[in-house]
DNA sequence: TATTGTTATACTCTATAACTATA
DNA sequence: TATAGTTATAGAGTATAACAATA
């Protein structure tokens, strides 16, 4: 039942994918630089240090990956880079607890200037005070609605 | 010489990143269910759809992706897929000419219902007329600062 | 000499399905 | 039976470097 979008709408959206993955790109590749992580890898760390410092993989997943075994292999490479530690989750057998070291914290403390840099330049050099509120409560609305749609794994559309 | 962000400016890139990445992801979804293309895939269609038909490699590259391989890789999805061809290009020897067939064209008219349902499901549901008027004139300064910014192909901080 | 594009190659990310173990 | 996580594997995307041809 749906139409075109309206130009306006059509423009603003393009361009927001736009502006989003060309931030990203440079964003992945300060990160890189400085750190030797990914844009996946800074969220989960992030995500870590914000918290106790301890999590579950499967809040650990929630918003950043889509997929178990894209985890499970993600947090096998900040293990082996010494940047979180696994072990089992006293609370539930089942689950697996993953631990950000003072190595994690020291890189992210290593890569946030310039990806602060990167944002600045790239993003908010270009708004104003009251820009940046407007996006804000847009993109906090927006996100929590992406949230709550639907289960989150929607089914792909298998046979069967 | 850059400090913290403010927690307002951080709270809007992380929700902007977060929305995005959930849309983008979505969007792949659609497009890969609908039409068996990806987004940049998509976008390199469209961009010759809405141009005269043809473009060549460089011109069809500007914006969509970052190195020149990955073009040639795409490109050739497509003409294996019967939606774009490539031949010579009169003016310049050196050039590709790339042309986007019938098909393509159906392609891209049979993913954008689907493609447009998706971006009003999950975002234009959750704006405003005002909202999109502001969010689309400020993506577009993004946008354009962004493609002025450095050179296009930073320098990726080589050894020697 | 600079630019356009391709090739070959290698690496990363992601996803599916099958599996183990706990709840 | 459902959930948490891992493994194996396969597929797609992307980038680097070396190369050929034209400007």
């Amino acid at each position: 039942m749906a139409d075109a979008l309206k130009p306006e709408q059509l423009g603003a959206y393009f361009a927001l994918m736009e502006s989003v993955n060309l931030l990203h790109h440079s964003v992945e590749q300060q990160l890189q630089a400085d750190g030797g992580i990914s844009y996946v890898q800074f969220q989960l760390l992030a995500r870590l240090a914000h918290s106790t410092g301890e999590l579950t993989m499967t809040d650990l997943a929630d918003g950043v990956v889509y997929s178990r075994s894209g985890l499970t292999h993600q947090a096998g490479l900040l293990e082996k880079a010494g940047l979180v530690t696994r072990g089992p989750c006293p609370d539930d057998q089942r689950a697996t607890l993953v631990t950000i070291t003072d190595a994690g914290r020291a890189v992210v403390g290593k890569v946030m200037p310039g990806h602060v840099e990167v944002a600045r330049r790239m993003l908010f050099s270009q708004l104003s005070e009251k820009d940046v509120a407007a996006l804000g409560k847009m993109m906090t609305r927006v996100r929590d609605h992406m949230r709550a749609q639907p289960p989150r794994s929607a089914a792909p559309r298998k046979r069967v």
